[in-house]
DNA sequence: CAGTATCCAGCTAGATACTG
DNA sequence: CAGTATCTAGCTGGATACTG
């Protein structure tokens, strides 16, 4: 049979796409995931609703409502999280399920791929908050030696 | 005494600094640490010349000079690169040594902080790599089922 | 070699208004 | 509730030219 599974694509993919080289799609894939709205989307999803004590619950991701997601990533319009979720749908990372209530129900959930990716999203949420001071530090200490 | 030691600062950032909300610094930082650029700095340095074979060679990373990293980055322009060196050098995480050679030597290395975040970068490029195709799969399913 | 400086096209993302 | 549609300011980043 002449198409491959997609198990065996992936086995290829390890030497076959390099993110350093520019016409790579994988360069783009890696634009689209560097991206603060996709960061802090897939750190959302997974974690429960009180996200703070929620650090360690990953195993099992929960499906978040729209309006959820809207009110957990303090600052982002509607465009932004519509478009952004747009885009992780379309790369199969997460699922949109419509439910037919009045008024509609949708919730989001990560799928096994998102999930993966969900956990690097989450390490480095976790970086930039855990190393917010250190890096405060470098920054005033390069402002007053460079003049 | 009224300063406190680094140690200090960051022991209570884990629990003051949430990404989360949108006035929260480290959200400032994860969106700059979430650049196309940033990352793929982050991941060039610390590997060796040859890329490819130089997959877990995390363990002792290796300066690079400013051409070098041109090279490797195929496509960023002078500007990005310089743009983006400087932002992490400012933020502590790479540093910079000019050798007054002639013509000037400059390499770049990461800091230990620096290298901290290498590895999630690492692990951010593998994973675009990894699972270009799926995610290639995905859009196509996607973009046909959706008129 | 390793930058700096400048210009500008184009994309991004926020604000705003409307809807099934 | 969960979007869609439209407009636009302004920031990003590429191209180009010049330098210690």
């Amino acid at each position: 049979m002449a198409t491959m599974t997609a198990a065996q694509k992936k086995a290829q993919a390890k030497v076959e796409y390099d993110a350093f080289i520019a016409a790579c799609p994988s360069r783009k894939l890696l634009d689209r995931i560097s991206d603060k709205w996709v960061t802090l989307i897939l750190a959302a999803l997974g974690s429960d609703g009180s996200h703070r004590t929620g650090e360690h619950c990953a195993g099992s991701p929960r499906p978040m409502r729209y309006s959820e997601l809207s009110r957990l990533l303090a600052g982002v319009s509607q465009k932004m999280l519509t478009q952004t979720l747009r885009s992780l749908e379309r790369d199969g990372l997460i699922t949109r399920t419509a439910t037919p209530t009045v008024p509609v129900t949708v919730t989001y959930e990560l799928t096994d791929l998102g999930l993966s990716l969900h956990h690097l999203m989450r390490d480095l949420k976790a970086w930039a908050e855990e190393n917010m001071d250190d890096v405060l530090t470098h920054r005033e200490t390069y402002d007053t030696s460079h003049p």
